[in-house]
DNA sequence: TCCTCATAGTTAGGCAGCCTAACATTCACC
DNA sequence: GGTGAATGTTAGGCTGCCTAACTATGAGGA
């Protein structure tokens, strides 16, 4: 059982993070202009870097609908940075996949974000630095439960 | 004098930083439709909640461009949610103030979605709520720096 | 005073990225 | 073999951001 005081300190937390999370968004997108990728773009060639990857499981993990990540992979095809074909074993399915010229493209992006990145963390002192790698995993928790 | 060591966690920190930037990004696009306004317009109002401001303001802290500001204002004064009126100091300005309307849509709003992310967050453990509480600050400094 | 430059905001036009609805194709199962 | 589910694509629309160009006002010097 929760006691009342335990609910105002979680709602208070949420406030702050709700703050934060705002700043989250305008860090990502101040960002978002490294380069020609986008965020999006981005994590949609990070995604298939592993393995060929369905349109729908892209959808999915990029938290958005199948018709809109069409969209981006039809872009990031005709830049040439992705191929897509008919899924062997299952041909309403189709798969999305790098070629060489999006490996790279996604290579030297990712390098160069995480550079970046890197550069703001690298302004923080050793505790903060600890508090943001503490809370990093907590936050994909956050993503997989709701 | 940083040693390469050093460098490399760095760049590994904000390898799994950037991660959960882009899951914080679909944290908050998933709560942007708990009714009718908006994260930014929420914001801006959240902004206008203390004391009337000028569009600039509320741009820069937004972090989007004066146009785009005047924009959301626009469509927040044709809802009824806030009034524009000249700065009597400085007649060039426009002082954007919550009307009675915007103030109850904001309250109502703000505590709503505070509710759901409290809901989110205490599905979490006391460490890891610990564990994010000791970060949040840490966010906030920075997009102070940049 | 008047001229010039800076500042505040709006308007116009354009673009990216997301959505739903409607559709074709393929699969899975009875 | 026929029916419903699943996978993508197409079409059309909306939101929110941008830059460029404009108006109006303020500030400061010749």
């Amino acid at each position: 059982m929760r006691t009342e005081t335990e609910d105002e300190e979680l709602l208070a937390l949420a406030q702050s993070f709700r703050t934060t999370l705002r700043h989250a968004v305008y860090l990502s997108r101040s960002m978002d202009h490294d380069g020609e990728l986008s965020t999006m773009q981005l994590s949609t060639l990070g995604m298939a870097a592993d393995a060929p990857l369905r349109v729908s499981r892209i959808a999915g993990n990029l938290g958005i609908r199948v018709p809109s990540a069409t969209e981006q992979i039809i872009k990031l095809e005709q830049a040439g940075l992705v191929s897509r074909h008919q899924d062997p074993t299952d041909s309403r399915a189709v798969l999305v996949q790098l070629t060489g010229k999006g490996r790279a493209a996604w290579e030297e992006a990712s390098r160069r974000r995480n550079a970046r990145i890197a550069e703001l963390l690298g302004q923080l002192d050793a505790e903060d630095r600890a508090a943001i790698a503490a809370a990093l995993p907590v936050v994909a928790k956050l993503n997989r439960n709701p």
